[in-house]
DNA sequence: TTCACCTGTTAGCTGAGTCTTACAGGTGAA
DNA sequence: TTCACCTGTAAGACTCAGCTAACAGGTGAA
């Protein structure tokens, strides 16, 4: 379930014009960072930060490859993403929190008897990067 | 169709916390300012801010209604809303944006030859606002 | 008249998001 | 060795959304 947090962060992702137009550049298939920003027309530390957010939200993917001639190549793909936005969606993320809030309670009161393994969601992977070769 | 421009309207009007919060209270039913400031937890000030962001994005109306005892309130209702998020959207507000920006130019070059009547679109009502009394 | 509500607006502070400039390192080719 | 690409990060300036405090005015009831 997306709690609201999660919500923000993708309506967040999203929500700025640079990134729409990164969005549809992206659609076209994938593209290197440089590359990117010289078609999208921003410099390209401004460029890897709006790319971070994306990550971080899911719509975006990147991966580093060695090309052919041996230069390190980021290159960034689109990743399908699909958001019905309706009063019930936010409904339910509200509610998704006060679960979560729920379970957040429940380990506080386990935390003496520490049961682990639970850590799962979509928490994991502060660098979905991978390294490729050919 | 969607321009980039209303779809980050409301994509900004929905993204944030406390706009989640008011939507959830509306939700229930209509319910005039004061109470509703004090529901959600914020001061008068501040949720007028975030109503009229909501109020320009559509998602909320609020009409001035006299109440029996003859004191003014204000009553805001949510107003349905729907909006798939995907690549498409994206693309197809872009895509709205060139069109716009075409029917900019033409308008441009028929400026001499002022042809009346087109403001039409959803421009008009600076104030959603309406008495009413019983 | 005072109180408890309601409506609406303005002036100002703050912090997060945005953006630019500048740095540091790697590769292959001329 | 220099050039033209590529990768990444750090440090500032700036802008605006967000928020608070304070104002001004209306009503009915005690």
């Amino acid at each position: 379930m997306l709690t609201s947090e999660e919500l923000l962060q993708l309506l967040a992702a999203v929500g700025h014009p640079l990134r729409l137009r990164i969005l549809a550049e992206l659609a076209g298939g994938r593209v290197h960072v440089s590359e990117l920003a010289r078609r999208v027309g921003v410099s390209r530390p401004l460029l890897y930060m709006h790319l971070e957010r994306m990550e971080k939200a899911g719509l975006v993917r990147g991966r580093l490859e060695l090309a052919a001639d041996g230069k390190a190549m980021k290159y960034i793909e689109l990743l399908p993403f699909e958001l019905t936005l309706t009063i019930d969606t936010v409904l339910a993320a509200l509610r998704a929190d006060d679960e979560a809030d729920d379970e957040a309670d429940h380990k506080a009161d386990d935390a003496a008897g520490d049961t682990a393994g639970d850590a799962a969601g979509g928490e994991e992977g502060p660098h979905d990067v991978q390294e490729t070769q050919q």
